[in-house]
DNA sequence: GGACAACGGTGTACGCCGTACACCTGTCAG
DNA sequence: CTGACAGGTGTACGGCGTACACCGTTGTCC
C-alpha cells in the first residue's frame, strides 16, 4: 500500500541491500532469491542487475552492511575490555542476523581478499593488540583465534536439554550415550541458580571468549618476561 | 568402461553415500546435485531417492559418513594428550573433505538432534572430560569450546600474504590499513624460521587449541583446589 | 506352476532458481 | 530536435529438487 499513486521509489543499490537483508532475516539465506528480492520491491528479477552485479556480489555487500554494524572500538587502556567489547558487539549484530555468520565463513574462505568492512573491522582490532602491547606475532595469533570465535561459535548442540521441553529422556539412549546423559542431567546446578534454558549461549560464548583473553593475556605477559630479561626493550 | 557387460553393480545407500561425498571432495557441496550423482553412478536421477528420502537426508548420511572416519580417542591417562589427538584427527578429516565442516555446521545448527556419529564422537569426548576429572558443568563448557573449534575454524585470512605471490602491497592500501600492513609485513620472523607460506594454519590451529587447553587446565586445577579447601572431596 | 506383492530403476513433468539478451521508455545534454 | 544513456521490462534457457505414474525382476505363498 505504501506505492499507490507514486509511480515507485528509485531503485538504488543501497534499497536493494536493504530488502536482502531483511529478507534474510526474516527467512534465512537459503529462502533468499533474487526474484523475491525483486518482488518485495515492486520490481522485475532483472531490475536488480542494473544495480548489483549478480547474487555474489550482492551477498557481498549484505556481508559488508552487516560487518559494519559492529561498533567501533570503545576508547580505553586495557585491550582486552576493549576486544571484549568488540567481540560481544559483533556477536549481538550476528545475533540479529543470524544467516550472516556462515555467510561471511564461506565468502572469507574463498574470496580474494575480503570486503572492506571487514578489512576496516580487522584493521582496528589488529589496532587494539599492537596498542595493548602485542608483539606482530602474537597479534596475528590472537587474530586467528579471535577470527574463529568471532564466526563459528556453533551453539545449540544440546538445545533439546533443559526441563521445559525435554520428556522423560529415553533410556536406550541414555545407555548407548552414558556421557552425554549424565552431562544433560547434571548441567549448571551451581553457575547461575537460573533453571530456566539449562544452557545459556551467552553464558557459553563469554566463557570461551575469556577462556581465550586469559589465555592470551598471559602470553604477553611471558613475552614480555622472556624480552625484558634477555637484552634490551623493544 | 567397469560397468561394461554386466549390467550394473545394484544401487545402495552406502553407494550412493560414497558417491556423493566424492563428488563433494571432488567439486564442492555446492556442485553437488541429485543428477549428478545419478550420472556419476549410471543411473537416472530419481533412482536415488529409492535409497535417500531427499538432499537433506542425504547430506545428513555424509556428514555421519565423515565423522565415522574420526579416530576414537586413544587411551592413556592424561586427558589434554586425548582431547588434543582427537581434535587434530577431527581436523586431518575436515581437510579431507573441505565440504565436511561448513554442512555439519548447518546442520547442527538446525537439527532436532545430531546425527549418530555425531553423538558417538560427542559422548566419548564427554568421557574423556570426565575421566580427567572435570566437573559436568566444566565438561559442559568445554564441549562448548571444543565444539566451535573443531568446527569453525576460518583459515585464510590472510593467504595472500607470503613473499612467493605477494605484489608491491600497494600502498595506499597500506595507508587506509595500517595496522593489517603491519602485521602482514611483520609476521613469522622467528616462530620457525620456515620462510614459506607466512601464516601455516596448522601452527594456527595448534595455538588456538594449546590456548583453550591450557585455559581448560587452568581451571580444572583451580576448581579441584577450591572443592578440597572446603569440605568434602566429591 | 501361477498369482501377487514388493523392490528398484525409469520417464515425464512441475515449479523454482540465476541470469543472458533484446527491448522499451523517460530524462537530459548538445 | 536528436541522440545517448540509465533504469526498468519480457522472454527464454539451462539447471535444480522431487512428485507421481509406470514397469521389469524377483521372491513368496498357495
Amino acid at each position: 500500500m505504501t506505492t499507490r499513486e507514486r509511480p515507485r521509489a528509485p531503485l538504488s543499490k543501497e534499497r536493494v541491500l536493504a530488502a536482502a537483508v531483511a529478507l534474510a532475516d526474516a527467512g534465512g539465506v537459503e529462502a533468499l532469491s533474487m526474484r523475491k528480492i525483486a518482488h518485495e520491491l515492486g520490481v522485475v528479477p532483472m531490475a536488480l542487475y542494473k544495480h548489483v552485479q549478480n547474487k555474489d556480489e550482492l551477498l557481498d555487500g549484505m556481508v559488508d552492511a552487516v560487518v559494519g554494524e559492529i561498533d567501533p572500538p570503545g576508547g580505553g587502556t586495557d585491550w582486552k575490555a576493549i576486544v571484549r567489547g568488540r567481540v560481544l558487539s559483533a556477536r549481538r549484530v550476528l545475533l540479529r542476523h543470524p544467516w550472516a555468520s556462515r555467510v561471511i565463513e564461506e565468502r572469507t574462505r574463498a574470496r580474494p581478499d575480503p570486503t572492506p568492512a571487514v578489512m576496516t573491522y580487522m584493521d582496528s582490532m589488529i589496532g587494539v593488540f599492537r596498542a595493548g602491547g602485542f608483539s606482530i606475532d602474537l597479534t596475528h595469533h590472537a587474530m586467528h583465534v579471535m577470527g574463529s570465535r568471532l564466526l563459528g561459535f556453533s551453539q545449540e548442540l544440546f538445545e533439546d536439554s533443559g526441563p521445559a521441553d525435554a520428556p522423560p529422556p529415553p533410556p536406550e539412549l541414555a545407555e548407548r550415550f552414558p556421557h552425554i546423559a549424565e552431562l544433560v542431567m547434571g548441567i549448571s546446578h551451581d553457575h547461575g541458580s537460573v533453571v530456566g534454558p539449562g544452557c545459556d549461549d551467552q553464558v557459553e560464548f563469554e566463557f570461551a571468549l575469556d577462556l581465550v583473553l586469559d589465555g592470551l593475556d598471559r602470553l604477553r605477559d611471558q613475552a614480555g618476561r622472556v624480552a625484558s630479561s634477555s637484552s634490551s626493550r623493544t
